[in-house]
DNA sequence: TGAACACATGAACACTTGTTCACGTGTTAT
DNA sequence: ATAACACGTGAACAAGTGTTCATGTGTTCA
């Protein structure tokens, strides 16, 4: 799936093409995608990413900020970590979190864009 | 969440600020956001999308595309119509889905190259 | 009109996921 | 050394999700 211009969206029109549809992402690459953005699919771990969205943040700072247990933030920053979207740094018995990367911005701000959009009227 | 360029990210860096932590989204917007990434948490639906990527094409000829039933297709293209990642035509007894913006091809791209990036080393 | 077709939908079931609870590890303080 | 603390982890259970199967709706064709 690239981002060819001719391709066809916003509105369904007509495609002359004979040829078998192929989907192009391949089994690997689609589920790949899919735990990426499965990761993305619960509320508390986008809590917990705003909140670290602020700057590094104490797990049981986190487990405060977001109402939920310290235990509960640990298997959900576990998560993060395996999908490198947070990293940190451990200093004594404190753990700090802080976000990896950008791409979780750019992640946010386009969704936040799709979900704004007007429903069409019709 | 926004996209301030004194947010930290990339390492954790210390964070001299005692106040205490707040987290930014809503428990609102957290559940919206996560509805709709949840969405994308699911390797049938991209390679769904990305058969719908090259054109507009009919719910049999999906099916057929990404080896599913048309039950299990017509389920989740309703899925994909709720989120209005998709939109369609009727033509007879035939329904020609496509995508309905730009947004996926961004969030793809998005999602690729954070997944694409070198594990670091240490 | 009746049969075949294309798609949608509801119920049910298997499977996945997130939380809680109990416990373990490593660090700090007395 | 001992206790308190901060965090991580495994098992288990409740809740959510995706598929299949059966059926329903609307269209086309003979």
């Amino acid at each position: 799936m690239n981002n060819r211009p001719d391709l066809q969206a916003n509105q369904c029109s007509e495609n002359h093409d004979d040829s078998p549809v192929t989907a192009i992402l391949s089994l690997e690459k689609a589920q790949r995608m899919a735990e990426f953005f499965g990761v993305l699919g619960d509320p508390n771990r986008w809590r917990i990413l705003s909140a670290l969205a602020m700057g590094e943040h104490r797990v049981r700072d986190l487990a405060a900020a977001v109402d939920m247990s310290e235990s509960a933030v640990s298997h959900q920053l576990r998560i993060l970590r395996t999908m490198r979207l947070v990293s940190y740094r451990k200093r004594g018995r404190n753990v700090f979190y802080c976000l990896k990367d950008d791409h979780i911005f750019n992640l946010y701000r386009e969704a936040s864009e799709h979900l704004d959009e007007p429903p069409e009227v019709e």
